[in-house]
DNA sequence: TTTGAAATATGATGAAGGTCATTTTTTCAA
DNA sequence: TTGAAAAAATGACCTTCATCATATTTCAAA
């Protein structure tokens, strides 16, 4: 249930929580986070954060998705990642006291809250548990990130939309995909007319199923063979 | 000097050590490392670790340099990054307790000492200053990961090419530029044949000057101007 | 110094995919 | 419900770059 108000969202019951780098909190941190954060409402395509600007906390997503995107020399963008609930979004740049240089935005309305750098980098000093798993996190980023840098260096503009399907249906699970065309082709990195022909071939072949924007997987299996591995 | 015997480099006459992630040791710890860390000279094109193997500490390069790579589905090579002295290899993967997922060798010859997992992780421990190095390093390097993405997605290989050889450049510093053809191109994200050809064109416009393989730039302003930004 | 292998270089060719123009469909607010 | 704007789709064209073939140069070992 999406709450359209300002109200607060209780972490106690956040569905994402327990899936979240913020699982491994002891009540009383919890507590603490629950009563020091800022819930806000976003409506679909609002702006977390801009390229260029100071990092002040992180943002926590309740519920929602929200892209993660470079926007290259002609203002094309090019998305790196697509967080959803539980995921916890800004906090790269936070540490490396640099200015983003990325931007997020709602993909479609969500609830986020938003958790100030000193009460996150404090949690984070008296955790180790918390830490560790940010360690991990980042650490684990960065190897997507060397997969994702070879795909696009090396792999047809088919082989990368099977691979970027394979991908949105962990993120989208049971949904159907609901991206535009455009993002879609920014995620995998090519022109949105191009992306549009390519959807058109994997439904002739059977692999997708199209309902205006919304996109099924019908064979998940070929969608693997054409990503390659 | 590059010391070509196996014979034990001492970390406090390290001339990497000062800019590394590893100055913020005290002397203890330092000699710690020291007592415990094994040295090995490499050859040329000789292997740290592959792709999928685990890892058993990090790698701290004393003199020579490094280029992290991964194979791709035909067994061509993406460079995702390329180590010199004073850096640190091998630790990503060690965090998150997953195998490799990109592999390391030496481009030269080079001193590299290993410190094992278990002596860096006790170090991270009990050291606030190297944990948040760490941190800061990660996350910086997520970012920069971020921009080959979109270099890789909206640029032109000539575009590419030009950013590359700036990364290149602030890594040979006052040297000449000294990889082989291919290993450049496999940077770059493009074939042997089209990068030699692209080479061709920069020295032809004086930006840069080329003796057998070793590549000088003349004109970093017009290499900047190429990259966009 | 010679010789063979590896690296570098060049040429010819074709396919992948980007761009621009235009049409069709969908969405959303009035 | 309708009309305008945005999104999606299609077509035509052309540039970029990968691939394959082959030539030339460099390097290191005999």
């Amino acid at each position: 249930m999406l709450e359209k108000s300002h109200k607060h969202i209780t972490c106690s019951t956040c569905v994402g929580r327990k899936n979240s780098l913020l699982g491994s909190l002891c009540n009383e941190e919890m507590e603490h986070v629950n009563a020091h954060k800022a819930c806000n409402y976003y409506k679909k395509h609002q702006s977390l954060f801009l390229e260029g600007s100071f990092p002040r906390g992180v943002f926590c997503i309740n519920e929602g998705m929200v892209k993660i995107f470079q926007r290259g020399d002609e203002g094309k963008e090019q998305i790196i990642h697509i967080a959803k609930s539980g995921e916890m979004v800004g906090f790269r740049s936070m540490f490396s006291e640099t200015p983003y240089r990325v931007a997020a935005e709602t993909l479609e309305e969500s609830n986020i809250c938003f958790i100030s750098k000193d009460d996150f980098l404090n949690m984070m000093d008296s955790n180790p548990v918390l830490r560790n798993g940010i360690i991990k996190e980042l650490s684990k980023e960065l190897s997507d990130r060397a997969d994702f840098i070879t795909n696009m260096a090396q792999k047809s503009v088919r082989e990368r939309l099977a691979f970027t399907m394979i991908i949105l249906l962990e993120i989208y699970e049971k949904e159907p995909i609901n991206l535009s065309r455009e993002d879609l082709a920014n995620f995998v990195g090519t022109a949105t007319e191009t992306l549009i022909r390519l959807l058109k071939d994997f439904k002739e072949e059977g692999i997708i199923e199209v309902h205006t924007r919304k996109i099924s997987v019908l064979n998940k299996e070929k969608l693997f063979a054409i990503a390659g591995k």
